[in-house]
RNA sequence: GGCGGAGUAGCUCAGUUGGUUAGAGCAGCGGAAUCAUAAUCCGCGUGUCGGGGGUUCAAGUCCCUCCUCCGCUACCA
């Protein structure tokens, strides 16, 4: 029994996430965190909204509304979705939340007494009609070098060039399209990573397991041209936590907020208070997850996220922790994905070309998209989601192989026996290799999600599913009954407990049916199974069940035609 | 441009430190069975392992080179 803290990227708040962005981080967090918890772990499982920065600012001002009215809103959305997808959070939070301004202060303060802040006097575009600064991505104007007309203050998209904002010819506001803009001095604060470059380096070292993807973006930032380069952590804008050094004020920066990049990963502290703060329960219980003097020493801690966020959680925020000189976790592990393509391009947001998580929900059930996606992670590269492989992967898999297999046994002893586990019978040969093959299958199964290897354990979770399906074609119950009833009786008792131990063993892929499997079972038995033979004894001769409805209904090809139609283009 | 990832069967992907006839699922073909959601189970795989060159007794695996796709490139988050 250990302890294990789970943290996925936090989304950011200016919408609603699509599938691309779910199975990056929030869905695989969810499939561990429920296979640690149903192997007997302690879990603490944290995510939140990532709610201040310029987008969330713009966004809410598109609906017409305060941005903290429309953030609180948008947070209740994705919470209530996320519940919806069956992620199981210990808490849901915010990084707009009071715990977390405190903590974001607290920290930035403490790296100022570690001289590790300096305070850096720059020139920023300000747009006078719409009276903020702007990024340099949110100036628009013609690249200087190929003549592009759309082209970014950060980036030409067309040349690829790497811009500066005053580069630009005719350049103007992103957001108003107005030209009235002019550069300001302004004074930010910035984090001196580059004095942390040994450390960090040292400490990327030590992480010999890590997946290369994810160590060679760190080495890239660390060693790239001249080194680890300070970053700034302050902004010009209304929302977000205000900049302060400790509980004192900062003079010189008045009227600025942190960087949403240096606050969202202290998130993930501030979170866990959110979590006993909202239960009335004192910090020990937090600070035993997060402090490795108060009790987190033996705490395995890992972090998912798509591979867009790694420097930030392998570089900024240790960064932050290391520089802070206090105890505070730093990551165990980090487990980073590729990108989910839609069909052919790239999920988007701002063209609403793909599925998105609302969208998804309406039109089936979690579970086949948690089992879909999970089971196509996009592990070692990009892979891609067609409505042609989804309908045949979850047809197969969840309604032919797992569904049907329920179907065919609770059907056929309800027709037998009627709906209560047949006497007995004696255990032979078939049945002994049937509990070799899954307790080889289900050791394996461990393995790989220990690992963290999401297909693999998908594969091999199938592959016990299957095992089922070859006992009873091979055992052959109905006909077995018209010679030997007892022996018939033994057979479908099996099948009857081979339900249950899917049931436990699915629950962190298909909660949901998972449910339905146990409570058709009449049985709160969620044990996982250490000796697989015992598991398959848990439900008795004479223990009464009663036959579930259809688990999985399968995907019609005039269902697929239509959701193909209608997700190719703009969301409306 | 720089850094990184990927290119293996019609499709989606496995292939550890180089080692016997390159694998799985799906699709396809043939068969068995008839309990079940026309579901299940069994059998069937010559594929230029992106192209070319090299190292080696031996290369999908190592080296060089070229091609294609993708991501990141520090002020979007």
């Amino acid at each position: 029994m250990a302890r294990y803290l789970i943290t996925s990227a936090i989304p950011y708040i200016n919408g609603i996430k699509h599938l691309g962005n779910l199975v990056g981080s929030q869905l695989p967090a969810d499939l561990f965190a429920r296979y640690l918890r149903g192997r007997g772990n302690e879990v603490l499982f944290l995510c939140a909204t990532d709610e201040h920065g310029t987008p969330a600012e713009l966004a809410a001002a598109k609906a017409g509304k305060p941005v903290a009215e429309y953030c609180a809103e948008m947070h209740e959305v994705q919470a209530d979705i996320a519940r919806r997808f069956g992620l199981s959070f210990d808490h849901f939070g915010r990084s707009s939340s009071p715990q977390n301004h405190r903590l974001t202060q607290h920290f930035a303060g403490k790296l100022a007494e570690a001289g590790l802040i300096r305070e850096v006097s720059e020139k920023q575009m300000f747009s006078v009609t719409d009276n903020r600064f702007l990024p340099d991505r949110y100036i628009e104007g013609t690249c200087p070098n190929c003549g592009y007309d759309k082209a970014r203050g950060d980036q030409c998209e067309n040349c690829t060039k790497q811009l500066d904002p005053t580069d630009l010819i005719n350049p103007r506001s992103a957001v108003s399209g107005s030209t009235d803009l002019e550069v300001r001095e302004t004074k930010h604060l910035y984090l001196r990573q580059s004095a942390l470059k040994d450390d960090l380096d040292a400490w990327i070292d030590t992480k010999t397991d890590w997946p290369i993807l994810t160590t060679s973006i760190a080495k890239k930032w660390l060693h790239d041209g001249d080194g680890l380069q300070d970053r700034g952590i302050t902004r010009d804008l209304d929302w977000g936590i205000p900049v302060r050094k400790g509980d004192q004020p900062w003079p010189g920066m008045e009227g600025k907020v942190f960087y949403v990049w240096f606050d969202a990963p202290i998130e993930y502290i501030a979170c866990a208070k959110e979590w006993t703060d909202s239960r009335g329960a004192p910090d020990s219980e937090w600070e035993r997850w997060w402090r490795t003097d108060k009790g987190a020493e033996d705490v395995r801690y890992i972090q998912f996220m798509g591979k867009d966020n790694v420097p930030f959680h392998t570089l900024s925020f240790p960064a932050t922790i290391i520089g802070s000189g206090e105890p505070w976790k730093l990551v165990d592990h980090l487990k980073s994905f590729n990108y989910l393509n839609y069909d052919g391009g790239q999920f988007s947001t701002s063209q609403g070309r793909g599925v998105f998580m609302d969208q998804a929900l309406s039109i089936l059930p979690s579970d086949y998209w948690r089992w879909w996606l999970l089971s196509h992670a996009p592990e070692s590269s990009d892979s891609e989601f067609t409505w042609e492989n989804f309908q045949a992967s979850v047809n197969k898999d969840l309604a032919d192989v797992l569904g049907n297999f329920v179907s065919r046994i609770t059907k056929f002893c309800r027709s037998k026996f009627g709906e209560v586990v047949p006497e007995g019978g004696e255990q032979g040969e078939a049945e002994k290799a049937l509990i070799a093959t899954l307790n080889e299958r289900v050791r394996a199964y461990e393995g790989f999600m220990d690992a963290m290897e999401v297909r693999k354990s998908a594969q091999e979770l199938r592959a016990i599913w299957v095992a089922g399906n070859e006992y009873l074609q091979s055992s052959a119950p109905w006909t077995t009954i018209k010679t030997d009833e007892a022996t018939a009786a033994m057979q479908v008792r099996m099948g009857l407990n081979l339900i249950r131990l899917y049931a436990a063993l699915s629950a962190p892929f298909i909660p949901d049916a998972s449910a339905r499997m146990l409570s058709a079972m009449n049985t709160l038995d969620t044990e996982w199974p250490g000796d697989v033979g015992a598991a398959l004894d848990a439900l008795p001769a004479g223990h009464a069940f009663s036959v579930p409805d259809v688990l999985f209904a399968k995907i019609t090809d005039e269902q697929r035609e239509d959701w193909q139609s209608r997700f190719a283009g703009v969301r409306s």
